[in-house]
DNA sequence: TATTTGACCTTTA
DNA sequence: GTAAAGGCCAAAT
């Protein structure tokens, strides 16, 4: 966390996904106006690798879809996180998505550097 | 130091 | 309308 890398912006944001949300990998790399979706995924994937706490089961595709399920520790892990928050999932997809669909910009324009703040 | 990979998105045929 | 390929850029090997 010293430095602040494209791993710790992504994380820094995916923490601040309310329950009961779901965020898309365009949106986070969108708000960061950083690289690109793909590079958000990929640091997601590091996210457990690495330990941290990190709601990666909030973060799905641009479909809806649990994209990411299969890199959890349990491929059924992903939608039982959601489905206890209270978002509905069938068949790996988020029901009612647009719905549950959360932009990091709801944030504000300051939050990139609370998270940069050393806590 | 260079190459390969990656939980995606957008555009074109 | 569906299907395929390209583009994005950083981190690990």
């Amino acid at each position: 966390m010293a430095v602040p890398t494209y791993h710790t912006l992504v994380f820094a944001v995916a923490r601040e996904i309310p329950p009961g949300r779901v965020s898309t990998y365009g949106a986070i790399a969108d708000y960061l106006a950083l690289g690109s979706a793909r590079m958000v995924g990929w640091a997601l994937n590091k996210s457990f690798a690495a330990g941290h706490d990190v709601p990666a089961h909030r973060v799905v595709n641009r479909k809806g879809e649990l994209s990411g399920r299969a890199h959890f520790p349990t491929p059924t892990m992903m939608e039982e996180l959601l489905q206890a928050e209270g978002v509905a999932v069938a068949d790996g997809r988020v029901q009612d998505f647009e719905a549950h669909f959360w932009h990091p910009k709801a944030l504000g324009d300051d939050f990139e550097i609370e998270a940069l703040k050393p806590g």
